[in-house]
DNA sequence: TTATCTGTTATATAAATAGTATAACAGAAA
DNA sequence: TTTCTGTTATACTATTTATATAACAGATAA
């Protein structure tokens, strides 16, 4: 669990953390069910607050990827529900993206063949 | 020119501006060269400071989607150059969206189909 | 039993960001 | 000449980000 966190970015440590993990998860290098470090054992590794990385985890937790035993520890949630407010929050945050795309004069073509490559990345090995 | 921002909203007032008028000139709702409403204008209309005004014309600027012409004004851009930068920040911005969905268990038809609904609301008529 | 580990809570502090308010500047335009 | 433009400057408040340190209560293992 070496994850890499830029000190110099204007994306927050907490955020940094939070996507590390999601795309652990996304890819499968952090299965299901699997422990995450504890908040001091990560914080000393990054260098970093544990609650920076608590904060990462409690914002995991609240989106429904990781599921928080006070005294075990953190966990890769086991099912990943999708509710109606996570579609809705999905379509407008995508909203945003492709319509940059667009204006840009990405095609549809291109940019399905662009979502294709990196969905094809979370599942493709090592 | 009257577009909706909510004060409650997590989103910085800024960054719900820049969104807006993004999603005015992809949907060409501005088209190219259209004037947009001056700093005073707009922030006196959404009732929010010029200066918050005027950071969300200079983030947009920045990107390339705004000419800022200091003594008349700024105007939406008339050509939108993607450079490769520009493609390197969206396809890791997607990353992130992508993953979240993948996670949740949306299969690639499924991403397709959304994307696709999305752009084609761009070039709908209203 | 005791020591260690877990996330959590509390308190405090510093720096950066977000937003407002007001005034002034210089050039373009009517 | 007056009005309009974005810009710059200064000041202030509130929130967010991040760190630091200490303590708590329950789980776990020696």
């Amino acid at each position: 669990m070496i994850l890499q966190i830029n000190v110099n970015s204007e994306k927050p440590l907490y955020t940094q953390i939070y996507e590390s993990i999601l795309l652990g998860i996304a890819t499968g290098e952090l299965a299901p069910g699997a422990s995450l470090p504890s908040v001091r054992q990560l914080g000393g590794e990054l260098g970093v607050n544990l609650h920076t990385v608590n904060k990462s985890y409690r914002l995991l937790a609240q989106d429904g990827f990781v599921i928080i035993n006070k005294k075990k520890g953190a966990f890769v949630a086991m099912d990943f529900s999708i509710d109606k407010n996570g579609i809705e929050d999905l379509r407008n945050a995508l909203t945003i993206l492709l319509a940059k795309a667009h204006i840009k004069g990405l095609s549809l073509e291109e940019t399905q063949t662009l979502v294709q490559s990196i969905i094809e990345n979370f599942t493709k090995e090592a």
